[in-house]
DNA sequence: GTATAAACACTTTTT
DNA sequence: GTGTTTATAC
C-alpha cells in the first residue's frame, strides 16, 4: 500500500477508515481529490468490487479525472466497473434503466436549458400571459427550484405559501406553467436537467424494490462537493445509503458557491444530524498556494458568519504579496493584464497554461481576448457560448433527437424548417394548435397529414411528407448503422452541409469546422466503447448523455498550453501557478443581485474565495474605474472584498505608474472608514461626456493603444450631447432628413427625423448610423 | 414565405 | 456590445 505513504495523519485516516458515515472537511488545496482517488483505491485493493461503488462528483472531468488516478493504481481493468460520474449524468443512466417504472421511454430526451426556455415560453404564449411579466429566465428558476425541492405540479397546487410568493413577484399563474410544463416534458418523453434527479426520487420512493436492488448494490458511496449538492440530491444520496451506511461525503463549506442553483450549504453543516455515529476528518493544511495567498484567503472568509470551523494553512514559501491594480477602464485592466501575462511567460519563465484569468462574468471575457490576441497570446476560453450552444450545432443534435424520439417537440421545432423547405411560421403553427387540440403528437398529426382534416394545401403536404420520409428513413437506420456514419449521412442528405458552402463566409468555414469537430467527437466516441458486447456502437448511444457534456468535456490537444479564462465558478477544484482575478468591483463582484440579501453576500464572499484560492504563486487583483455595461460606460467603485483583505497580504498598485500622478488612490484602504471613495469622486465619469474625459486623461504612451475606443466614444457623445433639433443629417439608407424632435434619455434617445425622400420616421440614434451635415 | 434592417433585451454564476 | 424578436419590403 505504498500510496498510503504520500498522506498525511488525517489524509491517511479519511483514506482508511472506510467503514460507517464520514464527513471530509477539504480546505481549498488541501489534497482533497487525491484522498478521494485513494479512498475508493484503498477499497477496491481490500476486495470491495467496483461495481459496488458510487462516486458522485460536481463535472463529468472531474469523475473522468479521478477514474484515470485510480486506474493507474488499481489498473483499466478494474476501474472501468466503478459508477463514478456526476449526479446527473449516473441517474440518467439509472434512469434509462428503469425507465418503464416511471412512465417514460428507456430513450427520453435530455432537455436542456435553452429547450426548456423554449418549452415555457411556447407555453407562456399559449396561456396567453403577457411575456414581459412572465419573463422565461425567472420562470424557469421557479420551477427549477421547486423541482430542486422535490415539489411537484400537484404539490405546488397545494401549497399556498409558495402560490402567495408568486403573487407577490405579479406571477401568479406560475402554478399553471409549471403543470402544463410538466405535462409537455412528459408528452415529449424528454426531461429537463432538474428532472434526472426529481425522477429519481420519484422511482425510489414509488418503487421500492428498485429502491432496494441499488441499495443493494451500492456498498459504498462517496460525493464529492456536497456543499454544493441540492435537497434532491441530499435525498438520493440518503435513501441509498440507507442500508450499508457507508457513505462518504467530502466538501468545504467556505466554496459552497451554487446556491442560485438550489445547492444547500446546510448539507453539510448538518451531516452530523443525519448520521450521528459518523466520523469526522478535517484537512487543513494546504500544499497547493504561499503562505500569503492562504493567509489572505482566510482573512477574507473570516468575515462569513455560517461557517464550520477550521483553521487551514500552508507551510509552502511565505511567496509574493497579492498585487491589487486599479486601472481607468476595463479596456486598460486588459492592456495591464495582458502586458503582465507577456512578463510572467518571457520575463518570470511561466508556460501559458500555469496562468488563469477568472472573472465573475462571461461577458467580461471579451475584452481580454482582444487585448491577448494583440499581443499574441493564446488562449483558451470556457463557457460562454458553448460549443453545443452554437447554432449549427444545436441543429444538428436537434435532428439526432429527433430521429432518436419523434416526440421531442423541441427539436422537431427546431429542424422542421432548417436548412429552409418552405414550411414556414404559419405552418408550423397551425400543426402544433391543431396537435395541442387534438391532444396528439406532432408527429402523428404529420404522419397522418394525408387523411388529417387540417386543410393543408397540396403543396404544404409534400413538402412535410418529405420531411418526415427522410427522419424516417434515418431512424430505420438506428440500430443497425454505426453513429459516425449514420452522423454523416444526416448532415449530408438533410443538406446542412451543403448550406456551408453555399457561400464561402468566414462563417461558414468556421461553422463547417465545428460540424466536422463534432463529427470527430462522435467517431471517437463510437471507436472507444466499441468491443466484443457492442461492435456496432449506435447514434443513440452516443446522444445518451451528449445534453449533459460541457465546454470541459471537450478538451483538444492543441489547447493545452495556452492563457485559461474562465468564470471563477468554473475554476473550482482547479489550480494555477499564476491568477489575475479581475474586474472586483461593487455591483460586479458581488455581483448587483447580491445586493439585498446578505445571505448572498456571503456566497460572493465564498466565490470570492474559491477566486483567490485557485493561485499557487501569484495572485492577482484588479478592477477598472469605469467599465462597459451593455454598451455604455458605467462609473465603478473597487470590490468591498479588496478592502476585507489583510493589507499584510497586498502589494496595492494605483495606476500612478502608467502616468495619471496625484495622490495615491488607496486613501480609503488607510483611513478605513466608511465607503469614501474619495479619489474617484474627483476623476467622477458620471456626467454626460465620460469618455472624452476619460481619454484625455490617458497619458500619451496609451492613447495610441486606445484608437479602437476612439469611434465608439464619438457615437455615444454624438448621440446625448451633438444633435439638435433642425440640424441636417444623412442616413445610409433613408437620405437626407432633418431632425424634428428629439426625446428619451440615455442610450433610449430618439429623434423623429423628417426625410426629403421618405417622409417622418423616428429612429433610436443609438443604431441610427446619421451622419451630420454642416449647415 | 423569406430576407433584411430596425428595435429591443440583456448580464450572475451551470449540471 | 451581442443576440434575438419585430416590422417591412420583396
Amino acid at each position: 500500500m505504498e500510496y498510503l505513504n504520500q498522506l498525511n495523519t488525517v489524509q491517511r485516516q479519511a483514506v482508511t477508515e472506510t467503514q460507517g458515515p464520514a464527513l471530509v472537511i477539504a480546505g481549498a488545496g488541501s489534497g482533497k481529490t487525491r484522498v478521494l482517488t485513494y479512498r475508493i483505491a484503498h477499497l477496491l485493493n481490500n476486495g470491495v468490487y467496483p461495481s459496488s461503488v458510487l462516486s458522485l462528483t460536481f463535472t463529468n472531468k472531474a469523475a473522468r479525472e479521478m477514474k484515470e488516478r485510480i486506474s493507474e493504481i488499481v489498473g483499466a481493468e478494474t476501474a472501468k466497473y466503478l459508477w463514478m460520474g456526476t449526479f446527473h449524468s449516473i441517474f440518467s443512466r439509472i434512469l434509462r434503466t428503469e425507465a418503464e417504472h416511471i412512465g417514460y421511454s428507456s430513450k427520453f430526451t435530455i432537455y436542456d436549458s435553452s429547450d426548456s426556455k423554449s418549452l415555457l415560453k411556447s407555453i407562456i404564449k399559449e396561456l396567453n400571459l403577457d411575456e414581459a411579466v412572465y419573463k422565461v429566465g425567472s420562470v424557469l428558476g421557479r420551477i427549477s427550484s421547486a423541482k430542486n425541492n422535490l415539489v411537484t405540479p400537484e404539490a405546488y397546487f397545494a401549497n399556498t405559501a409558495l402560490q402567495t410568493e408568486d403573487a407577490g413577484m405579479r406571477m401568479p399563474k406560475i402554478v399553471d406553467i409549471y403543470r402544463k410544463y410538466s405535462a409537455k416534458l412528459k408528452f415529449s418523453d424528454a426531461m429537463d436537467f432538474d428532472d434526472l434527479l426529481l425522477n429519481t426520487n420519484i422511482l425510489f420512493r414509488d418503487c421500492p424494490q428498485v429502491l432496494a436492488d441499488y441499495q443493494k448494490r451500492f456498498k459504498y458511496i462517496m460525493v464529492d462537493e456536497y456543499q454544493d449538492t441540492n435537497f434532491s440530491q441530499y435525498l438520493i444520496v440518503k435513501k441509498l445509503s440507507a442500508l450499508h451506511g457507508n457513505v462518504c461525503v467530502v466538501g468545504d463549506d467556505a466554496q459552497s458557491i451554487y446556491s442560485f442553483r438550489g445547492a444547500k450549504i446546510e448539507n453539510i453543516l448538518n451531516f452530523k444530524n443525519d448520521y450521528p455515529n459518523y466520523q469526522l476528518f478535517k484537512l487543513e493544511q494546504n500544499y497547493r498556494s504561499t503562505q500569503t495567498i492562504v493567509n489572505a484567503a482566510n482573512s477574507i472568509i473570516a468575515k462569513n458568519s455560517k461557517q464550520i470551523q477550521k483553521k487551514v494553512f500552508s507551510e509552502n514559501e511565505v511567496g509574493e504579496k497579492i498585487k491589487v491594480v486599479g486601472t481607468l477602464t476595463d479596456k486598460e485592466e486588459g492592456f495591464v493584464v495582458s502586458s503582465a501575462i507577456h512578463n510572467n511567460i518571457y520575463t518570470d519563465g511561466f508556460d501559458y497554461s500555469e496562468i488563469a484569468i477568472l472573472y465573475r462574468t462571461n461577458a467580461q471575457s471579451r475584452i481580454f481576448e482582444e487585448t491577448l490576441r494583440r499581443k499574441e497570446i493564446p488562449y483558451r476560453l470556457y463557457g460562454g457560448l458553448s460549443f453545443y450552444d452554437r447554432k449549427e450545432i444545436k441543429d444538428l443534435l436537434a435532428y439526432y433527437k429527433l430521429i432518436i424520439n419523434h416526440r421531442d417537440i423541441e427539436a422537431f421545432k427546431r429542424v422542421i424548417n432548417y436548412p429552409v423547405r418552405g414550411i414556414g411560421k404559419t405552418t408550423l403553427d397551425r400543426l402544433i394548435d391543431f396537435s395541442n387540440h387534438a391532444n396528439v403528437h406532432v408527429w402523428d398529426v404529420l404522419e397522418n397529414i394525408e387523411v388529417t382534416e387540417i386543410g393543408f394545401n397540396k403543396g404544404t403536404v409534400a413538402k412535410l411528407k418529405g420531411f418526415v420520409d427522410i427522419i424516417k428513413s434515418f431512424s430505420e437506420k438506428l440500430e443497425t448503422t454505426n453513429a459516425y456514419d449514420l452522423a454523416l449521412e444526416v448532415a449530408d442528405k438533410t443538406g446542412i452541409l451543403k448550406e456551408f458552402f453555399s457561400q464561402k463566409t468566414p462563417e461558414n468555414i468556421a461553422r463547417y469546422e465545428n460540424v466536422q469537430e463534432l463529427l470527430n467527437g462522435i467517431k471517437d466516441h463510437e471507436e472507444s466503447n466499441r468491443s466484443d458486447d457492442m461492435p456496432i456502437v449506435t447514434l443513440d448511444n452516443y446522444m445518451e448523455n451528449v445534453s449533459l457534456l460541457t465546454d470541459l468535456d471537450n478538451e483538444d490537444p492543441e489547447d493545452k498550453n495556452k492563457v485559461t479564462l474562465m468564470t471563477v465558478h468554473s475554476s473550482k477544484g482547479l489550480e494555477f501557478k499564476v491568477v489575475y482575478l479581475v474586474g472586483l468591483e461593487e455591483d460586479l463582484f458581488p455581483s448587483k443581485m447580491s445586493a439585498i440579501m446578505p445571505d448572498d453576500v456571503e456566497e460572493e464572499r465564498r466565490l470570492f474565495y474559491v477566486a483567490i484560492t485557485r493561485a499557487e504563486v501569484k495572485a492577482h487583483i484588479s478592477y477598472a474605474e469605469t467599465r462597459y455595461k451593455y454598451g455604455t460606460p458605467t462609473p465603478s467603485r473597487p470590490s468591498r472584498f479588496i478592502k476585507e483583505i489583510d493589507r499584510d497580504f497586498l502589494d496595492i498598485k494605483d495606476d500612478n505608474e502608467s502616468g495619471f500622478g496625484g495622490e495615491s488612490n488607496f486613501s480609503q484602504f488607510n483611513t478605513g472608514s466608511g465607503p469614501s471613495y474619495g479619489s474617484f469622486k474627483k476623476r467622477n465619469v458620471a456626467d454626460n461626456k465620460p469618455k472624452i474625459k476619460v481619454y484625455n486623461d490617458l497619458p500619451l504612451s496609451q492613447r495610441n493603444l486606445k484608437k479602437i475606443d476612439n469611434s465608439v466614444n464619438n457615437n455615444t457623445v454624438t448621440s446625448s450631447g451633438l444633435y439638435n433639433v433642425g440640424q441636417k443629417v444623412n442616413h445610409e439608407k433613408f437620405g437626407r432628413g432633418i431632425i424634428e424632435s428629439i426625446e428619451g434619455e440615455d442610450s433610449n434617445i430618439k429623434a423623429k427625423i423628417i426625410f426629403d425622400s421618405s417622409g417622418a420616421k423616428t429612429l433610436l440614434l443609438k443604431f441610427a448610423k446619421l451622419e451630420i451635415i454642416p449647415s
